[in-house]
RNA sequence: GGAGAGUUGGCCGAGUAGGUCGAAGGCGCUCGCCUGCUAAGCGAGUAUACUGUUAGUAACGGUAUCGCGAGUUCAAAUCUCGCACUCUCCGCCA
């Protein structure tokens, strides 16, 4: 949610930034709607003070037993007047907030402008494109052959974009979930968390999911519970309508769950095997910050990412989103593209991305400062570390072996118990 | 799913024949005093949001908030209705 007071005091900032952000501008319908909600509170909060004035003054005559029948006749007419102006703030509230909710986040300075992905800008990579000596293979090939993913029975129980992996390659998924959890929690000092997969419209509001993006989700009418499409929206919400110690900030989760997606509107792109899909799985890091801090918990939170990444020596590209690509909620993403060789593309395994008091704001997640007791909005960041899909993607193509088999990374061998999937 | 009890400020906890209750008291915390140190003691302070005056993110004023929402009333923490959550018992169940 965006700050109507800044929005007051400079629109016009505002309005390059929403632009920026491909977001449609009624800023002269929030801040007409603002001012006359603004002289209409006034007015209404001087009657209502004299309505207590005379309110307790009535109270001491009957005390009294005096006559107080003047009196409650001239309060039972400005109560109704007082009636009718609350409800018209209401309403003029109800507009100006329906719009208000839609607004995405402003960029930040850093975040290149532009229109589309084509305009996100590389910043950095690790490692190299690996060379082979041989024909590859994709990953759904690889998988088939080697039946550690059932894609059609998954088509089968559930729908498309439902992956059913097999034998080694369900023990690859848990070990992978595994490895990225302690491997943050044990080595990068997040706090481990097991988030509830089903959240309520508070909760999807909170992060941002909730107006404008109520169809990619997959909603439990009878309950009116939501799946998550991500551990962030959970994980985030642990603090809403809360206000944080100072001195408990950063405040870094990492925390595994399903997420589920429906991918309204997706249909016919990237449809091959498990490069996007309904369901799958992830592990996430939430972090909460003081405003000041939160640029550089930033860059920590993507090296964070890129550790599981390097630890399993897979080859990677780091972008910059241009405001026209970033996410509704961000001020500032960083997306992490890993190599899938047989694919011979690269696949966003990470968003990192800071949202500054965007969440914040929405959710009612503060902190008090411990210098002059003040309370204030904290930022809030997260990034995937990382998503399992493709990260499997780029595991069985990077790995492959000329006889079909795939090695297993050696910082994976622990946790899988083997080192090689072979037929 | 059925029956009952509950939900007050950071915490505990008063407050129901409606009125001076943003809310007693205690704990905690902050500042000051006192004191070889610590503890104890004494004094003061200790919610958030919106809004106005103002050069002011300073100061002062107003309004709202006792789970959430609506209603009755001149006036509601206190009455009525709906909802959420917690606890207990029964049923069902991994």
């Amino acid at each position: 949610m965006l700050d109507i007071k800044k929005l007051r005091e400079n629109p016009e900032f505002f309005r390059t930034g929403l632009k920026a952000k491909r977001a449609e501008t009624k800023l002269d319908e929030i801040l007409a709607n603002d001012e006359k909600r603004r002289s209409l509170v006034t007015e209404t909060d001087l009657l209502k003070a004299i309505r207590n004035k005379v309110s307790k003054e009535i109270g001491d005559l009957k005390k009294n037993k005096a006559d107080a029948s003047d009196k409650i006749e001239e309060m039972q007419e400005l109560g109704k007047k007082i009636k009718a102006m609350d409800n018209q703030i209401a309403e003029l509230e109800d507009q100006l907030n329906s719009i208000l909710v839609t607004l995405p986040n402003l960029p930040h300075e850093s975040a290149p402008v532009g229109f589309s992905d084509t305009d996100n800008v590389e910043v950095s990579s690790w490692g190299k494109k690996p060379l082979y000596t041989f024909e590859l293979k994709d990953h759904l090939d690889i998988a088939e052959n080697l039946g550690i993913l059932d894609m059609p029975r998954g088509a089968k129980i559930s729908g498309s974009g439902f992956p059913l992996y097999m034998g080694k390659g369900a023990r690859l998924e848990r070990a992978l979930i595994n490895f990225m959890l302690d491997f943050h929690v044990e080595k990068h000092n997040y706090i481990e968390v097991y988030p509830p997969f089903l959240v309520n419209r508070d909760t999807a509001f909170g992060t941002g999911q909730l107006p404008k993006m109520e169809e990619d989700m997959y909603l439990c009418n009878a309950d009116d519970l939501f799946l998550i499409p991500t551990a962030e929206v959970p994980v985030t919400n642990i603090h809403r309508d809360e206000i944080m110690k100072e001195s408990d900030l950063p405040k870094k989760y990492a925390a595994f769950s399903g997420c589920f997606r429906r991918e309204a509107g997706s249909y016919g792109k990237d449809t091959r095997g498990l490069s996007r899909l309904h369901q799958f799985n992830k592990v996430e890091m939430v972090q909460f910050t003081k405003p000041e801090e939160s640029y550089t918990v930033h860059q920590k939170l993507l090296q964070d990412a890129e550790d599981i990444l390097q630890t399993l020596g897979l080859h990677y590209r780091i972008l910059n989103l241009c405001s026209g690509d970033l996410s509704f909620a961000a001020a500032k993403c960083y997306d992490i593209e890993v190599w899938a060789p047989g694919t011979h593309k690269y696949f966003e395994v990470s968003s990192v991305s800071n949202f500054e008091d965007f969440q914040a704001r929405r959710a009612n997640i503060r902190f008090r400062r411990e210098s002059d007791q003040k309370v204030e909005f904290v930022h809030t960041l997260n990034g995937s570390g990382v998503a399992t899909p493709r990260l499997v993607i780029a595991i069985l193509e990077t790995y492959q072996q000329p006889d079909g088999s795939v090695v297993i990374p050696e910082a994976l061998r622990s946790y899988t118990s083997f080192d090689k999937i072979e037929k």
